[in-house]
DNA sequence: TTGTATGCGTTATCAG
DNA sequence: CTGATAACGCATACAA
């Protein structure tokens, strides 16, 4: 068995030439359907597999996708990226996934390294620290279709998707003021995110809406369980009165906080409300009480990008001379939903745990 | 700016060809620094990346390394990547992750594109539902390591790594044992899997050795959140005394099985104690009582099976002619741990509690 | 219906 | 030290 079988090697086989092989192959019209299935039959037989390498040289496109995430093990960018291979599959493209650990260089490097396996795509979501933007200029530069998700960059003119988070943010703390909060405090994420920057302004409206007197040593940089933690313990320890809620900017930090205020003899939901931000319910359903979480719809989000990257490519083609048409961006805003448990409302704390001790009889 | 910048761009701009443009951006002795200083510059000033497709083609090695693993939103899986790309970016090989959520047809086709596009090795972790071969076969017919990591393949002879599942399980078992439960049951996974039967092995053999009777209607397949919390409500429905203690195949099964015996009202740990196998803290650390598990190194397992993926490189580098040569499998093992907590002993429970429920007074 | 020639971008070989 | 040439595997314009 030979490495590599090309081509020529069914070419000689059957003693005609590659490019009948080639057409042959593809189901090309002009070919015999006796030749098709010589050839088919003897592809079949050395397990012949067409070297995309090749193809995409000849070509000039890969049909691959680059996509870059600052970390898998966060369970909503796993989820992003089901969604975009979902549509990138059923379009014929492959995914190349990178991640960034939240490192610029590891994401200039990503990023590079993308450009020069000539992706046809790239869909990001940047790392907490980038403000330097030139690698994404790079990338539209050569006329390749950029799309931001979830952390978008808004120095890029580049088309992007991302959920309703100023509103989600407002109706979280508009949930928390419903149930009876007075003094809230948010837990945010890093101010070069656009995405925590849009949760914070939700935060501040919805506190202003109400009249409700906003304390800045509320407002806490805690992305994090234990810098959630940490957050709390500060509070605690503090000369000042307690927070009676919490809107922190995602999940992992709702349950650190939650954590810390448990440790602390201090009961959600009585006394602090808690509500978090992404609804990854293989979190948010397991602990006591069950955490009240603003849903983002990632798989969605990894369809809808995928999707924008296809119509951009549609339009490109459209105009192949035409290099660096500019365009005002498109930003899709994907619907974001307060899903309410335990740890933002007593009474279905309450059911929670009459759930829990419910000793079924039949 | 043009769409792609190639070597011949530079080698116009410089008047000169392009090999010698090719060997200045490699840094080769032969040429002299100037050309170098000259080729240099005007490439970044061109914002040159050299194309990956063409050099692979022409190298027919693409510095690529394939991975399959079923699904990338299990923490599991989304370590194991983390601990390739470690080594495997190190090495100067770019990672392709291909998911098959659990569909062997989906993993014939994902191999089928790692061929096509060369990959210089796949490491993998087959589906449940792989019952047929040819396809990794396939891979090693054209002579590209093949390595498999956690959901290996015993009919296939290659390399692999494994944890101790056997061990793992047989001390999990053992643990609850001393703990003093008498009738365990074991949420087993897919027959299919390796892993499952060598945990059920472990399982089996710890009973054995401590002249526990062992009843197979408590051995029943439960791999998820539902089938857990199904297995449980069928048991309490059941005639037969329910088990005193239950060893998990995984720590979702786990994480169902606590949260079913809780809502029918039954006491983890005093009535029914669990261990689950994984230790994702993301979970085992959230839940009241906190699971015991079985640790899995998942980040070194990444990192083993790339290394084992770059000596089976260099073996067949180094004998280019011989084509499949045949070698014993090597199966690396990795350490696995029991790490107690409040789900499996009473004692640690309390202190868990203990230490939720302590106001601190500083 | 099939074959021939050319080029995608890069690099190794050989020549100068 | 540098340049010309061929080749990697494939697809296509053109020829037959």
């Amino acid at each position: 068995m030979k490495t590599q079988v090309t081509i020529k090697d069914i070419a000689k086989a059957l003693n005609i030439s590659p490019s009948t092989v080639s057409r042959a192959l593809k189901d090309h019209p002009d070919i015999s359907q006796k030749t098709k299935d010589a050839v088919n039959k003897i592809a079949a037989e050395l397990d012949y597999h067409p070297n995309t390498i090749a193809q995409s040289l000849r070509k000039s496109r890969s049909n691959t996708i680059g996509v870059v995430v600052p970390e898998l093990v966060h369970h909503f960018f796993a989820s992003v990226i089901s969604g975009i291979e979902d549509i990138a599959y059923k379009a014929g493209y492959r995914v190349v996934i990178c991640q960034t650990n939240e490192d610029v260089t590891r994401e200039k490097i990503n990023i590079s390294a993308l450009i020069s396996s000539r992706v046809d795509g790239v869909l990001c979501s940047m790392t907490k620290e980038t403000k330097e933007y030139s690698h994404f200029k790079s990338i539209q530069n050569r006329n390749i279709p950029l799309i931001f998700f979830d952390r978008i960059c808004n120095e890029i003119k580049a088309d992007s998707v991302v959920v309703q988070d100023y509103e989600g943010a407002y109706e979280a703390v508009e949930h928390l003021i419903e149930q009876g909060c007075k003094r809230i405090a948010h837990f945010k994420g890093p101010d070069s995110l656009l995405i925590t920057r849009q949760r914070l302004n939700g935060y501040y409206d919805a506190m202003r809406e109400s009249h409700l007197q906003i304390d800045e040593d509320l407002i806490i940089q805690a992305d994090d369980r234990e810098s959630a933690r940490k957050a709390i313990y500060d509070l605690v320890k503090s000369e000042e009165p307690m927070p009676d809620g919490i809107f922190c900017v995602n999940d992992n930090v709702a349950v650190g906080a939650m954590m810390q205020l448990r440790e602390m003899g201090i009961n959600v939901p009585r006394e602090v409300k808690i509500v978090g931000f992404e609804d990854d319910t293989t979190f948010t359903r397991l602990t006591d009480p069950q955490i009240s979480s603003v849903f983002q719809p990632a798989f969605e989000m990894g369809q809808r990008a995928t999707e924008m990257f296809l119509d951009e490519l549609k339009r490109k083609e459209a105009h192949p001379e035409k290099i660096l048409e500019p365009k005002t961006p498109r930003i899709e805003v994907l619907k974001t939903k307060v899903v309410v448990r335990g740890s933002s409302n007593e009474q279905v704390a309450q059911q929670e745990r009459a759930r829990r001790n419910y000793l079924e009889n039949v």
